[in-house]
DNA sequence: CGGTGCGGGCGGT
DNA sequence: ACCGCCCGCACCG
C-alpha cells in the first residue's frame, strides 16, 4: 500500500499530473499492489505492459487516451458465505468480460455441501467505489498508480483462473493438478528471480509485521484481531526449513490462503520445496471430473503448515485441487467481513495511508512469521485508544489532504521543466474532492468495531518509511506527526532537479 | 471463449 | 465538467 510514496525520492508525481518526473529507479512488478500506491516500471516490463494485476481489474472508460484506468471487480464468493469443513471459504476470480462474469454468477457454490450460489462481492475500497488502477506510459517508463484499499479478499490469481478455464471441460483432474503445480513452480522461480531492485512494500509485505491486537479481547468481549488475521489462539509453529527460504519475509503468505488463494509459497519459496512438501502427485486419482465438479471440491484443502505441515492433508489429491482453484479460505474469527452492510468502510481517497478495515496489513499473513511475542519493537503506546483512533485518523487525513492539495496547487506545480501533455488537462484530480466524497455513511457501528484497523495502516507506513530495520524507538514519533510527515508526498524532502523530468510525448 | 483496450453514451453529482 | 458505469466493437491468444 505504501510503496514508493513514502520512501522514494521519486514519488512526487501523480498519474494525472501534466508533467511526470523522469524516473530512473524502477520498481519490480507488484501483482497485488493495494492501497494508495505509485509504482514505476521499466518500459519493457511485460507485466506492466499488459497492465496486469492479481486483482480482477476491468477497463474503465475515463475518456482519457493517455491514461488507462481500470476498476476492481471484487471477488466471487458463495452467497451463503459457507464455511467448509476445514474452515475455508470461497473466493473465485470474477471474469473480466461482462458476459462471462454474468455466467459465473449464480453457479453452484464450489462447496458440495452448500446450496449457495456464486455471487460477486463488489469492491468498495475507494470511498465506496471500486479500487482503481491507473496506467500511464512514457518513453522511459510505465507509471502505475492505485487508489483505494481493497475491502475484500484476493481473488484467485489470473493464472489459476485461466488454468481452470482451459481445463474446465472435463479433462482429467491430474492434468489440472499438474498444470497448477507447474504454475506454482514457475511462480516460485519467477519470484525467486524477481528480487526487486527496490521492493515495493505493499500490503503483502507489510502484513508480515503487524502488531498484535491493541485491546485485550477479554476487555472488549470480542476478538480484536484484524478480520483476516486473528492470532488470539494462534501460535504458529513453522518448520524452520520453510522460514529459511524467506529470510526477509517479503511475502510471507504460506498460511494465507485466504488472501492469496494461491499457495503463497508459490511466490516465496523455491519450487523444489513447494513441490516436495506440498504437492505429492502419487495419490492423484485419475478420475474424470465433470466440468461442474472441477468447480466443486469436496475437501478443498490448503497447505497448512501450522498443524499439518507433514500430515496427510498436504499430500491429498484435494490439496492439489485447492492449489488450483484457490477458491477456499480459512475461516477467520471475525465474521464481520461477510457482513455486506459493512462493505463500504472508510477508505481514504488520498495518496497516503488508507483506513480500510481490510487493509492488507491485517491479513493473516503475519501469522506465518509473527506471534505476539515476535512483534517488532514498536511502541504500542504511540497509538491512541482504538475508539478514538478513527476520529484522529480522519482528522489527520483531512489535514493531510489539505496539505497535499496545497502542495499540489502551489509549490509543486511551479516546478520548471515539466513536460506538458498536449491537451494539458488534469483528469483525475480526486484528491481535491476527497472530503466531499468521504462517505458520510461510514459511521457509528464499524467505528467501534474496527477503529483499531486504521492504525495498522500507519504502522505499516511507518515501516515503509523507515525500512523496518530502523524502527527501534517509535516513541519519538507522535502519531500525528508521523502521519503527516510520512504520508504526504508534498511534505517529503524530495525534490527534483530540473533535468529529472520525463518527456511526455502524446500526440 | 474470454481478456483487453477503445470510445460513445448515459446518468448522477 | 467530472466521474462511474454500461455497452458495443475490435483485436488477440
Amino acid at each position: 500500500m505504501s510503496c514508493r510514496v513514502y520512501s522514494s525520492s521519486s514519488s512526487d508525481w501523480d498519474i494525472n499530473d501534466s508533467a511526470i518526473p523522469r524516473i530512473n529507479e524502477f520498481d519490480s512488478f507488484s501483482e497485488w499492489a493495494d492501497g494508495h500506491c505509485r509504482l514505476v516500471y521499466r518500459a519493457d516490463n511485460e507485466d506492466a505492459k499488459r497492465h496486469s494485476s492479481g486483482w480482477a481489474m476491468r477497463n474503465t472508460n475515463n475518456h482519457n487516451v493517455h491514461i488507462l484506468k481500470k476498476s476492481c471487480l471484487g471477488v466471487l464468493v458463495c452467497s451463503l458465505r459457507c464455511t467448509l469443513a476445514n474452515g475455508e471459504r470461497v473466493h473465485l476470480r470474477p471474469a473480466i468480460c461482462d458476459k462471462a462474469r454474468k455466467k459465473q454468477q449464480g453457479k453452484p457454490c464450489p462447496n458440495r455441501q452448500c446450496t449457495g450460489r456464486l455471487e460477486i462481492l463488489p469492491c468498495r475500497g475507494h470511498c465506496g467505489y471500486p479500487v482503481t488502477h491507473f496506467w500511464r506510459h512514457t518513453d522511459h517508463a510505465i507509471f502505475f498508480q492505485a487508489k483505494g484499499v481493497h475491502d475484500h479478499p484476493r481473488p484467485e490469481a489470473k493464472s489459476t483462473s485461466e488454468a481452470r478455464r482451459s481445463l474446465g471441460s472435463g479433462r482429467r483432474v491430474r492434468g489440472l493438478a499438474v498444470l497448477l503445480a507447474k504454475e506454482a513452480a514457475l511462480g516460485n522461480k519467477l519470484m525467486s528471480l524477481r528480487e526487486p531492485k527496490r521492493q515495493c512494500r505493499d500490503l503483502t509485505s507489510a502484513r508480515a509485521l503487524n502488531p498484535p491486537p491493541l485491546i485485550a479481547d477479554q476487555d472488549k468481549g470480542y476478538c480484536s484481531c484484524p478480520p483476516f488475521e486473528c492470532i488470539c489462539n494462534y501460535q504458529p509453529v513453522l518448520p524452520t526449513t520453510l522460514q529459511q527460504y524467506s529470510p526477509t519475509y517479503q511475502q510471507p503468505q504460506v498460511l494465507d490462503s485466504y488472501w492469496t488463494q494461491e499457495p503463497a509459497q508459490a511466490q516465496s519459496y523455491p519450487a523444489e520445496v513447494t513441490l516436495n512438501q506440498q504437492y505429492d502427485f502419487t495419490n492423484i486419482p485419475a478420475d474424470l471430473f465433470q466440468p461442474e465438479e472441477i468447480f466443486q471440491l469436496d475437501q478443498p484443502i490448503k497447505p497448512d503448515f501450522v498443524s499439518n505441515a507433514q500430515s496427510e492433508l498436504n499430500r491429498s489429491p484435494s490439496t492439489l485441487l485447492d492449489l488450483g482453484s484457490g477458491t477456499i479460505h480459512r475461516e477467520f474469527k471475525s465474521e464481520e467481513y461477510w457482513n455486506q452492510s459493512l462493505n463500504t468502510m472508510i477508505n481514504d481517497d488520498s495518496n497516503n495511508s488508507g483506513s480500510s478495515r481490510f487493509n492488507l496489513s491485517q491479513s493473516p499473513d503475519n501469522t506465518l512469521s509473527l506471534n505476539n511475542n515476535l512483534v517488532p519493537s514498536i511502541n504500542q503506546n504511540s497509538y491512541v485508544e482504538s475508539a478514538k483512533m478513527d476520529e484522529l485518523s480522519y482528522s489527520v487525513q483531512k489535514a493531510t489532504n489539505y496539505y497535499q492539495q496545497t502542495m499540489l496547487d502551489g509549490e509543486y506545480n511551479k516546478t520548471q521543466n515539466f513536460e506538458i501533455i498536449t491537451d494539458n488537462k488534469v483528469y483525475f484530480d480526486e484528491n481535491m474532492q476527497h472530503f466531499e466524497t468521504f462517505p458520510k455513511t461510514y459511521k457509528s457501528n464499524y467505528q467501534e468495531k474496527y477503529i483499531d484497523l486504521g492504525q495498522y495502516t500507519d504502522y505499516n507506513n511507518f515501516l515503509s518509511a523507515y525500512d523496518g530495520s530502523k524502527i527501534n524507538d517509535s516513541a519519538m514519533f507522535g502519531d500525528l506527526d508521523f502521519r503527516i510527515n510520512n504520508c504526504v508526498p508534498g511534505a517529503s524532502n524530495s525534490h527534483y532537479s530540473h533535468e529529472n523530468f520525463d518527456l511526455i510525448t502524446h500526440q
